[in-house]
Formats: C-alpha cells, structure tokens, sequence
DNA sequence: GTCTATAATTTGATAGAC
DNA sequence: GTCTATCAAATTATAGAC
C-alpha cells in the first residue's frame, strides 16, 4: 500500500499498474491480486487509509483559533509536497474523480468531506464551511501549480494570504 | 480538436485515444495521424488553442478594478463548469503534470504563467503576484473540488471570497 | 485524407499448481 | 502467498494502397 500511494501519487489512477507494484516488490501481478481483487479495490483501501492518517496529522489541537487549524492544514499540504516531492492523494485523484469507477470516487468524495467538515467545525462562525471550502480549494490549486512549476514556491504564494 | 478537447477535460490526458477520437468523428485512428503524428503533439496543440481562447475570453476591459479582473476569472472558470460541465483544461492537465512529456507539460506550465501573469498585472501593487497565484489556486482548487462533489455550489463557496 | 493491416507493447484479471 | 501461464482487450504508432 505505501508503493501503491506514491505510484498514485505520482501518476494518477489510469498509471499504475498492479505489474509496476509487484516488479518493484520483487513479486509477480498474481501476488497482487491475491491481496486486492482489484486496483479499485486497492486505491479505495489506499485512499481511505490516507484519509485517516492526514485527519490524524492535522488533529485539533486544545484551545486552537481558526487560524491555527487553517495553519495545520496548510502545513501538512506542504509538507506532502515538500517531503514526498509529490501532491497529495485527493489532488491527484480529485482531478481523476470525474472518470474513476463509482467504488473510488466515492472514497475520494468522503475524504473531501471529512477535511472540510473537520474544518469548518474548527473555524466555527457565520461562513465557516465557505471558508473551509475557500481553504481547501486555495491548498489544492495550490500543489497543483506547485506541480506544474516543479516549485514549492508556487504553493507559497498561493497560501500565503491564507492565515 | 473541438472533441479533444472534450475528452482531455473529461478523463486526462491518460484516458482519451485517437481511436475513439476517430470512433466518434467517423474515420479511422490512422487518419487522426495524418493531422497530428502524436498524441503529445495534439494535446499540445489543443492546449495552446485552449490557452489563447481562455485569455481572450478574459481579456482586460477598459477602466477595470482589480476586483473586475478577478471576477473575469471566476466567472471564466464558472462557466467552463457549467456550460460544458467539465473542469477546464488546465486543470486536468496540470494535476498530471508530471508525468506529461515535455512537450505537453511545458504548454500547460505556459498556460498557468500566462494566466498568472495577465492577472497579477491587472491586480498591480505590492503583492500582486502572490494574489494572482492565490487566485488561480483558488478558483483551480474550486473547480476540482466541483468535479468530485458533482456540485457546482462547491466551486461557488470556494471562490466566493476572492473578490 | 482516408483506408486496411499490422506491429509491438501494456493492461486488468483469472485458473490452477505448489 | 506466490508462482506460471494465459486471456482478451486496448494502446500508440507505422507502412503502404487508394
């Protein structure tokens, strides 16, 4: 799963193969399927499991100001590009959500809803989910251009004004 | 070209074929070839179209505020939602921009820099061009986060805010 | 400009042995 | 859990006739 989620990562849904994984493991496509019927059902199981750990990462913290939870999620969006040089999940499958088969856009579709429920819980107030949708929208456009640029500052400027 | 663009900004790069272009139009995938040699050279090609199009679409208007320049683009990225019900080209293309050929990649990058450059300048003063790079973030990040909720409200709350 | 034909590769998935 | 072997399909691209 952790070399599925950077192939993902990487590359999107429609190019990774289950052989990709299996050459670099050292096993056979076969194996793969033994442990995933499909690679729907793997990217599902990848993307949920992404899901919980970002929601961990960016967890609450006690007595925080909406700024600070806008601050965490900030930083662990860089912190994605910045570590794995790569976007995050949601990005990368966001943009696929359109064409991908119903079983993954819909894992795609709940891990957006947790950031921005958690979110706009967090900032609380008269338009706390707009601004947890602004939030969002700016942190992924924002790794999008990092991208595109191959440059973090990219990302910088975008979020910049966010908090 | 017309329906390239379509299935670009409905599936990515990775997921159209000149055989179901040729499918669709009536003639052979050989044919499509004998316009475009490659699937990069055509998707280069319907990108720097798309990006010439996109501009002049948006092109300044005498007198404007930067308020006026930023709601060009919001409206620009609105409708290409909600007319053709796909995200815009730029977006789909530049979550996959790293594993594009250079060709493709480098029109995209040249799209976003145009965009980002025409904005900044119309925005002017200090910090123009980190609002521009929030902006296109913004309103990038928005349209993605449409196309997974399937809801255009999505991309509204988004980018509510921005001017 | 379009066609037929085809090459060379890759893909997701399955059957069945060990 | 892993393997060999295989299938059916799709893909990008080319050669050469009309």
């Amino acid at each position: 799963m952790d070399l599925a989620e950077a192939h993902i990562r990487n590359a999107g849904y429609g190019r990774f193969s289950f052989r990709d994984l299996a050459a670099e493991i050292g096993i056979k496509s076969a194996s793969v399927h033994h442990h995933f019927p499909t690679k729907a059902t793997m990217t599902a199981a990848v993307a949920r499991r992404y899901g919980d750990r970002f929601l961990a990462a960016v967890a609450r913290r006690p007595n925080e100001r909406a700024e600070d939870a806008i601050s965490a999620y900030r930083s662990a969006f860089r912190a994605a590009l910045d570590r794995d040089g790569r976007m995050c999940l949601c990005g990368v499958l966001g943009a696929e959500a359109g064409v991908l088969s119903p079983e993954v856009a819909e894992e795609i579709v709940s891990l957006f809803r947790r950031c921005i429920d958690d979110l706009s819980q967090r900032i609380g107030g008269p338009g706390a989910e707009a601004r947890a949708f602004h939030v969002m929208a700016a942190l992924e456009g924002g790794m999008m251009l990092a991208s595109a640029y191959r440059s973090i500052e990219a990302f910088d400027q975008a979020a910049a004004s966010l908090a």
